[in-house]
DNA sequence: AGTAATG
DNA sequence: CATTACTAGTAGGTG
DNA sequence: CACCTA
C-alpha cells in the first residue's frame, strides 16, 4: 500500500535566484533559500472514503520565484485521503488532507502543509537548533486544541528530538526543527501554531534574542501598539542597539533584540524590564507593567517575563488558530507609521507573496547579534 | 492525530 | 471491539 | 506559602 514514488524536480526557489537542483536539506550550507524538494508523489484515497479513484498527483514546481505544491484533480483536495511524500529522503504520510482546519476561511490541512512548505526557506533558519512547542487542533480551530512539548509516540524516527530536564525534574523530549519535512510533518499533525525557545540547543541558558512583548487588551487600536513599539525602538537605538518587530499574529507586537548568547535569562529579563520601565515612564497613559489582568485597564501590557528558560514565543511565520488564519509576520519599521496597518492582513493566504516581495525582514535577527552594555 | 488505556 | 483519555507545566512575580 | 499569568 505504501508506494513512494521518487521523481526528480528542479529545485524551486522562493526568491528567484534559482540554483542547481539540490536534493539535500537547506541546513547543508548552500543556498538557504532553496527548498529541498525533489518529489512528485502519488497519493491514494483512504478506503473509508470509498473508491473515488486513485492516482491524483501532487506536484512541486519551481523557478522564477515560485514554489507550488499543486493538486492535479478537482482543485481543492476535499476528499483526498492519504498522500505519501518523500522530502529530503524522509517519508511522510499525510492524512485527511481535505479536513477544514479554518472552516470559516475554507482552509484545509492540505493548504496548511502547502503553506509550511512555501515558507520553510524563510521560517526554518529561525527555528533551526531550537526547541519547538506545538499547539495542535486536529479538529480545527473551532474545537479544543492542546499543547505538545514531547515529541509524540509514533512520530517518525527521523524527527530530531533532544531531551531536556526541567528544574522540576521532568524530562521532555523536545522536537527540534531540521528541515522542511519537520514542518510538513507538523502540518499533518494539525500543528496550527508553532512556538520556539529564545535560546538555541547549544546554549540552552543563553538566549540569542530578547523579546519585548507588547500585549494590548481587546479594543486598543493597533496604531497605539505601533506607537509604543516605535518608542521602544527609539530607546534601544539611543543605546546603540538595532531591533526588529513582528506581529504576534493576533493584536500585539513583539520586538526582537538579537543578542550574542552570552547573557543568562535573568540578565536579559532584567534588561528588558528596565527598558520597559523607561517606556512606561514615557507613556504611562497607554502602557502598564501590571501583571494582574484586572489592574491593566485599557493599557498595553509590557511583558518582560517571557524572557525565561522554558518559555516560548510564537515563531516567526507561524500561523495562529484564529479566524482569518493570521500569521506572526515581520514588519518594516516604516510600516508602523501607517494608521491603516492591520495585523490581520498578514495571513496564510498573503504571506507567501509578501515574502517574495520583501524577503525575510528578520534575516538580520540571525546575523546581527549584539552585546548589551549593562 | 495518533497512541494507549479502559470497559 | 468500542470508547475514552491523553497530549504543558514552568517560571517568576504578587499577596 | 498559595495564587496568578503567560
Amino acid at each position: 500500500m505504501s508506494h513512494f514514488f521518487k521523481t526528480r524536480v528542479t529545485s524551486p526557489c522562493l526568491t528567484g535566484e534559482t540554483k542547481e537542483p539540490s536534493p539535500c536539506l537547506m541546513s547543508h550550507g548552500g543556498d538557504k533559500r532553496t527548498v529541498p524538494v525533489s518529489y512528485i508523489k502519488k497519493w491514494s484515497k483512504s478506503e473509508a472514503e470509498g473508491d473515488r479513484g486513485t492516482g491524483y498527483l501532487s506536484r512541486v514546481t519551481g523557478g522564477r520565484g515560485t514554489c507550488q505544491l499543486e493538486a492535479r484533480e478537482p482543485s481543492p483536495c476535499y476528499f483526498l485521503g492519504v498522500m505519501m511524500l518523500e522530502l529530503g529522503g524522509k517519508k511522510i504520510t499525510f492524512t485527511n488532507l481535505g479536513k477544514k482546519l479554518w472552516p470559516g476561511e475554507n482552509i484545509s490541512k492540505y493548504d496548511l502543509i502547502k503553506y509550511y512548505l512555501r515558507v520553510s526557506p524563510y521560517m526554518l533558519p529561525h527555528l533551526r537548533e531550537r526547541f519547538l512547542v506545538l499547539q495542535r487542533f486536529p479538529e480545527g480551530i473551532l474545537e479544543k486544541g492542546f499543547f505538545q512539548k514531547n515529541c509524540p509516540p509514533g512520530a517518525p524516527r527521523w524527527l530530531r528530538t533532544v531531551p531536556f530536564r526541567h528544574r522540576g525534574g521532568k524530562v521532555i523530549r523536545y522536537l527540534v526543527a531540521a528541515g522542511p519535512e519537520t514542518l510538513a510533518w507538523a502540518g499533518n499533525q494539525a500543528a496550527l501554531e508553532i512556538h520556539a525557545w529564545l535560546s538555541g540547543i547549544n546554549f540552552l541558558d543563553k538566549p540569542d534574542h530578547a523579546v519585548f512583548d507588547l500585549d494590548p487588551p481587546e479594543g486598543v487600536p493597533f496604531s497605539r501598539v505601533c506607537e509604543v513599539a516605535l518608542a521602544l525602538k527609539g530607546l534601544l537605538e539611543k543605546k546603540g542597539l538595532r531591533c526588529f518587530v513582528k506581529t504576534s499574529g493576533a493584536r500585539g507586537l513583539q520586538v526582537y533584540l538579537p543578542l550574542l548568547p552570552i547573557y543568562d535569562y535573568s540578565t536579559v529579563r532584567k534588561f528588558v524590564q528596565r527598558c520597559f520601565e523607561e517606556i512606561n515612564g514615557q507613556m504611562p497613559a497607554i502602557t502598564t507593567l501590571e501583571r494582574k489582568v484586572s489592574g491593566r485597564g485599557d493599557k498595553i501590557y509590557l511583558d518582560y517575563l517571557q524572557n525565561a528558560q522554558g518559555k516560548t514565543i510564537v515563531a516567526l511565520y507561524s500561523p495562529r488558530p484564529l479566524p482569518g488564519a493570521p500569521v506572526s509576520a515581520p514588519l518594516e519599521w516604516e510600516e508602523l507609521h501607517f494608521a491603516a496597518l492591520d495585523p490581520s492582513s498578514f495571513h496564510i493566504g498573503s504571506i507567501p507573496a509578501r515574502l517574495l516581495e520583501k524577503g525575510d525582514l528578520f534575516a538580520a535577527v540571525l546575523s546581527d547579534k549584539q552585546a548589551v552594555i549593562l
